[in-house]
DNA sequence: CTTGACCTTCCAGTAACTGTAAGCTCCATA
DNA sequence: TATGGAGCTTACAGTTACTGGAAGGTCAAG
């Protein structure tokens, strides 16, 4: 198979593809004859394993140990547990951080006329002076 | 004034400082005899306006529009409750996405056991075939 | 006159791709 | 057989917003 119908498979473009094998996170694929990768339904599994963990935010880093895990036999699964949690927490902390930023920002929002003249709270409150 | 005055009472780094000049978000600084930057109180007011714009997920690009925006005595408050708006939407859809991964994630957590042995739904649900 | 704290510039690295260019290969049709 | 287009190859640049580090200049204190 090839990295078209690969992309299409796995749901990742085959310029990504390319990436994650020039980066090592999968191994390098096998070539035809004319230098074309070649590919077997399990690297599509693989693409798919990455995609999902991806797609749920891991980082490339931590998709790569997820991988790992997934090969291994002998794995613990607090181990995979444990690397879950602490993405949570991440998330957790983006979102409480974003939600404090919007937060902030449409309290400024609800105080602005947006109108033709130029006073507005939201750039004053950029501007002052001190907190 | 010199950069790292300035960076202690703007909030930012010199680093960062020297950095928005590079981009032309600031305009260059003057400069001392010796070759340093010298600033003046003006200058501590922008980057503070930069700091708190940031500080509430305002783009590079955003804040310079902002800034625009500041020193343009013709503004219509209405722009900048636009532009400020499109960034709480776009928080919002960053929330959203976070939420639901975190949501995901959380389930496939607390069906995983956590103990030593390999079974993992979290690995199984990555590795699935299909949806 | 020598530290040490600051300052300077420049280059590289980070995360995870994406865009673009120049150039093969393969298959089908004229 | 020639040609055209789709799809493949590599390599390099660009994105975002900095941050780290190296090599070297400046200034005030001791």
């Amino acid at each position: 198979m090839k990295i078209g119908q690969v992309a299409t498979k796995s749901g990742l473009p085959a310029k990504t593809i390319r990436y994650y094998e020039s980066i090592g996170l999968i191994d390098p694929a096998g070539r035809t004859s004319a230098g074309y990768r070649a590919y077997e339904d399990k690297d599509i599994q693989t693409l798919r394993f990455i995609q999902r963990a991806r797609s749920l935010g891991f980082s490339i880093n931590e998709v790569s140990a997820l991988l790992t895990l997934w090969n291994d036999r002998n794995r613990a699964s607090a181990q995979v547990k444990e690397l879950a949690k602490r993405h949570v927490e991440e998330m957790d902390r983006k979102i409480t951080e974003l939600q404090s930023m919007k937060s902030t920002l449409s309290d400024l929002i609800d105080k602005c006329q947006g109108d033709h003249r130029p006073d507005c709270p939201i750039i004053d409150n950029f501007a002052k002076k001190k907190l």
